[in-house]
DNA sequence: ATTACTAATATACGAGTAC
DNA sequence: TGTACTCGTATATTAGTAA
């Protein structure tokens, strides 16, 4: 029984902030309702009540302490924050676009397997514009770009749809259109990050589909430093 | 009479948000009450009552044009947008500094005679810790910086206080922490950026005070690439 | 078409209070 | 001390109009 009873405004999105500036994004943000109030210009009447309406929209988690309460942002609270800090980006940078950094490894050899079947390259022939090669380059991020990836969640991604067969169900995916270049500076345009659509926070992997073999196109092999510029559509 | 009513919450900050990305920052938007209460989910009078605040705050300057109108972001309304642009920053890349970076110009030559004025020599020393040299670096920001530049209103400068005698009065100013590096990697730490507290906007000038000639520290000359870090206090 | 007023209604707020 | 009720009051919102 979800009782999302969705009473975020754009107050409850500025005390989501100052309890996110407070570490609740990482670790846990220790506050009280009148430290809190008073940061807010308001009440602690009014304190409270915004963090009830977070916590209902599960915007953030609370463990109450009897001298105040541990707030931890939920991934639906980052994902509203990031959208806020990606329209500021647009603003004042003039593009959300994310730059990822990182390197070429063999990961796990799943992605070849998922690719080619055909519930999903039908989708990716007609959502993305070709049917890629039926392989994913892997590429490890380095640490500042596995948090510059959270980024990415604000840019509005194509949709792949889950399907089922006889045996099994495929879940949901997203892919977002990218740009990959080498350190020697060679570009592959048509290139799109590929991620579960309900990934695990904080991987380090990503996975890139081409409708070329990329590591051909680009002579690429395990451990070359690669960048990935992640693009608006 | 300034009828600042200041009456500018949570969501006439959202508001002035949608509209800057409008294009009300630069240059003029085009837009209509109806359009607003769309994306603000929201009826066309709540959208006409938030513009209203917005100017009563003198956060933007409309024109009415009998098909919508015109709006334009004032320099106070760009200050705040900044702000929260700063907090996102903070929260996401772990701080809000600002890096600028340009070459070294001549300058008129007006900074020698101001800094060395015993009204701002005994502030300098007081507030910024040290008797800066008797003249400013200058630094002619190119095309990026000039707009990144905009992003120091957000952090909190040293403020220097203005003062007169006998014949004239002089203007307080603002100092930012700061650190500049030339491009073979040589760093000066204890610099801080000047300027007037009412500076105009977009200047590509930008002024440095030292304890020491920083041309003779860092063995600059005109048209020297230079990198400025301006930090958080 | 606009923007913005007035008036009825819905929502938010904070004082007092309970736990 | 905490947080979070209730409840009377202040503020915000929108429908209906006017300009």
């Amino acid at each position: 029984m979800s009782q999302t009873t969705e009473r975020v405004g754009h107050d409850e999105l500025a005390t989501l902030k100052l309890v996110a500036l407070d570490g609740a994004l990482e670790g846990r943000a220790t506050v009280t309702c009148a430290a809190l109030a008073d940061r807010l210009d308001a009440s602690n009447q009014t304190a409270s009540r915004r963090l009830q309406r977070l916590e209902d929209a599960e915007f953030i988690e609370r463990n109450m302490t009897g001298d105040g309460q541990r707030i931890a942002v939920t991934e639906v609270g980052e994902r509203a924050l990031q959208r806020e800090y990606a329209d500021y980006r647009r603003l004042f940078e003039g593009d959300a676009d994310v730059d990822l950094s990182g390197v070429v490894t063999s990961g796990m050899g799943e992605g070849r397997h998922y690719i080619s079947l055909s519930g999903y390259m039908e989708q990716f022939r007609d959502r993305l514009g070709y049917e890629p090669f039926a392989g994913t380059l892997n590429v490890e991020l380095d640490d500042e770009s596995v948090r510059a990836r959270a980024r990415m969640d604000a840019l509005d991604p194509v949709g792949i749809d889950g399907w089922e067969d006889d045996d099994r169900t495929y879940g949901p995916a997203f892919c977002w259109p990218a740009t990959i270049e080498t350190v020697d500076g060679t570009r592959y345009e048509d290139v799109h990050v590929i991620a579960p659509e309900r990934t695990h926070h904080g991987t380090d992997q990503l996975e890139l589909i081409a409708p070329d073999r990329l590591r051909d196109e680009l002579g690429l092999n395990d451990d070359d430093h690669v960048t990935i510029h992640v693009s608006e559509q």
